[in-house]
DNA sequence: TCGATTGGTTATTGGATGATTACTTAGCAC
DNA sequence: GTGCTAAGTAATCATCCAATAACCAATCGA
């Protein structure tokens, strides 16, 4: 907002805080993403970031803090998203409308894979308890805003489960190789599956300095 | 099946490779379903099959060839069950026979959840790979061997998914504390709750030695 | 224009971690 | 018993990683 803010990632030039901040989280997302909580290493964020590496970690305390900061703004975005589908005026069915909400989000980068990987560290102490908490404030939406009952609900999210596990395989790859692979995306796909197939493959970063 | 083989991991006596081997696999699932490929480290599973480090990594060669095979005996394990739920005589029908069978497969700690975790790493170069591959192999049973058609396949599979996800968040730790857990974990799991439900929380390792 | 504040960097470190090497000992054949 | 083979362990290492410390330079208000 203020004068000469450089938005791009330009290089000797500075950044408010506030905006650093975002473009790093931005980065994160798409590293967790591929790699997970573990196999994510400050450094390669860094790298992806644009910036050095201690400067992350003092952005965000602990490469923890950074992982649930990621977690909190994908939650963020998913229930703005969910929100608007739901205050849309249309002829389309509401559970339509979120489900391309979601199918939607798939084109931000590492956003519903960051939620995954955090859905499958349960066991974190710190983690944990976040994901969980993040998990139902999805089903609260479900059912309380858009009036879906307990079952619509778990369908609803066990379809939401399944596209993140295909996004996590990356079952995209063998679409053109593989007949099976193509009927199960296009049944797992109704609608959009083309968004899917647009993500391609430019991993973030070469992976230096990264987890074995 | 020699004389003398010692079955538990009694101390100061010795174990048929082939028997250490299957025990070693048997505990690293445990901990990579815990804490994935990248979060396990091999002197955790070490502890946890009660043999040194180092002799996890010489039956095994690396820790990433250690997760492969955990995830094709994980796979292996399903299908067989899945196979005896298509061959069994009863009332019950197909989907509900098999379905309770993946379920039941949740009291084999670990199994699902170091699945999932290898269905999340699709960008992996050697892990991606074999997930894919054993992601169709569960699908084509569903297509081929259990006579299911594409939308049903994909619907069982999205199940099986979102159970996974419960199990991975730990979704059991709060079903006392909060009534939206229990209501939607009811509707993930018509049958047999009680099963994940019985399985608490001894945690396979105190944590020393693990990633940050 | 100058001093303070904010937005960064380079250098460094302590502690893990996967893997290798060299060594020990249990159990079987005879 | 005795010697051979298979089943392990202890010691060690190169590498990596998150975090800390110390320092530097844009930008802005006055």
């Amino acid at each position: 907002m203020s004068s000469m803010t450089n938005e791009s990632g330009a290089k000797g030039t500075r950044m408010r805080a506030e905006d650093r901040r975002e473009h790093i989280l931005k980065a994160a997302t798409e590293v967790f993403g591929d790699y997970g909580y573990f196999g994510t290493t400050t450094a390669v964020v860094a790298r992806a970031a644009g910036v050095s590496q201690p400067y992350v970690v003092r952005v965000f305390g602990t490469k923890e803090k950074l992982f649930l900061e990621v977690l909190q703004r994908a939650l963020d975005l998913l229930m703005r998203e969910f929100r608007a589908a739901l205050a849309e005026e249309s002829d389309v069915p509401l559970a339509d409308r979120i489900g391309l909400a979601y199918v939607g989000l798939a084109s931000n980068r590492g956003l519903l894979l960051s939620l995954m990987h955090g859905f499958v560290l349960g066991r974190d102490p710190e983690i944990g308890p976040e994901a969980r908490r993040g998990f139902m404030c999805v089903y609260r939406f479900l059912r309380t805003e858009a009036g879906f009952d307990a079952d619509e609900s778990e369908r609803f999210l066990a379809g939401g489960m399944m596209i993140n596990t295909m996004i996590g395989l990356r079952m995209t790859d063998d679409f053109d190789r593989d007949a099976d692979v193509r009927e199960l995306l296009r049944a797992a796909f109704p609608q959009k599956l083309d968004v899917l197939l647009a993500l391609a493959e430019p991993p973030i970063a070469e992976r230096n300095g990264a987890r074995s």
